[in-house]
DNA sequence: GTGACATATAAGTCTGACTTTTTGTTTCCG
DNA sequence: CGGAAACAAAAAGTCAGACTTATATGTCAC
């Protein structure tokens, strides 16, 4: 699943970045680029390309004849991709999982207020079908096909509102949606009345009904709260 | 304002990171990392460096034996504040400016809401004094001091929010709320409506009225849609 | 104590050689 | 004539070493 794999400075990045995500290295650490290269047994030339990475993530400041310094969480780039999975895969799962969904809780429902208003008959049949998939994988424990229509349906709402900035988070969805199948609750299958809302949404955006699909994705995004309340309180 | 500034390869990243966001190499284009040093008369050990980071913001990939593949604007990472920053340097300042400010009326509103509930004492105080800087510096033309004070409010509630997600956004929308006092209009002295719906959310925030704070923020930046709409229809 | 100066240190830069992967071509056999 | 296999070229990837530059810190005189 990490993505950045391919060649030698993408295996010591998928290192070293969850590392330093995971607070191994305190804030304010100093580390040097030799004993990094030296650890990792790359070049120079390969850990100081890492460093440039990791400091426009803002992981990390390198300054001369100080070293890299470890910057402090309040300065990282939560929205990163990379770094939301580093994240995802550490210790602090739960709370980087709590702050995704409540900017989920936030940004959803203006999503499909515009998605409403603005998708494409393709993109309406796309959510009816992902809709009815979910409806068709919501019983007998067939939660893998019921996640695939799940992320499909968010994606839809979220690129179909228009707006770019919404549909780059489709993939920060997807992984919310993956870790909450995959960690948390795979023991029984999935709320019929979250279900039903999502055939509602699908049929609100193709009735063009843009205060609908917002009221009911709302709820869809305070149920998937509260859910996250009732297993970390 | 510019960032990146130090060193070589700072100053590289600012030519060629804002190129390819103002799409000056459409996508699919295939730049060569000699060329781009020669071209900018650096090493290739710098160019290397940027053309690593420009890959971990997704703006282009580098794949051996073909080059440096320019990716389509679909897929960067429109959250970096870097990109953010090229985009609104950039022509297509506009539509990005739609986009940070549809985001803004999904986000604010519930970060206003969780701040009612969240806020200590200390950042009601920076509230009411933001709010009341507003006040002061409404009339006459003042309005380098008035967006001092607005950047400071919004800022606060989003970082009262208690949400990290929502706190990262705090530069962004100084980065908006400047672009539009320092290209749009300048002409008028702010909304004077505005300006109280500023004063009543810090007067909310104060008395833990989340839904009231959540319902006027939602005013504010529903204003500030309509402002846009008026410009670029 | 304060300021100017010296020094050590670690990042920054450049160069050139070598390796590896991938693609496009060419060759050879069926 | 077609397809598979061998080959060649191109560009990124990697490495090693020498050199430059900024800067934190310690030293010394005042």
């Amino acid at each position: 699943m990490s993505t950045t794999g391919r060649g030698l400075h993408g295996r010591v990045l998928d290192t070293l970045g969850p590392e330093i995500t995971a607070g191994t290295y305190p804030p304010g650490s100093v580390l040097r680029t030799d004993e990094l290269a030296q650890r990792f047994d790359v070049s120079r030339s390969v850990m100081r390309e890492v460093v440039r990475v990791l400091e426009s993530m803002h992981l990390v400041e390198s300054r001369r004849r100080v070293g890299v310094t470890v910057l402090p969480a309040c300065e990282w780039n939560v929205y990163d991709p990379q770094v939301i999975r580093w994240r995802l895969a550490g210790a602090d799962r739960p709370r980087q999982l709590r702050s995704l969904t409540v900017l989920r809780s936030a940004v959803e429902p203006v999503a499909a207020r515009l998605a409403a208003e603005n998708a494409t008959a393709q993109q309406c049949a796309e959510l009816t079908e992902a809709a009815l998939g979910m409806v068709a994988h919501s019983r007998g424990h067939k939660l893998e096909g019921y996640l695939f229509h799940d992320v499909a349906f968010h994606r839809v709402i979220l690129t179909a509102s228009g707006n770019e900035m919404f549909a780059r988070l489709g993939d920060v969805v997807a992984e919310v949606l993956a870790g909450r199948t995959h960690h948390d609750v795979m023991f029984h299958d999935p709320d019929p009345a979250a279900v039903t809302l999502h055939v509602q949404v699908a049929e609100a955006v193709r009735a063009r009904d843009a205060e609908r699909a917002e009221r009911l994705t709302r709820e869809i995004t305070e149920g998937a709260l509260q859910e996250l309340d009732i297993l970390a309180p």
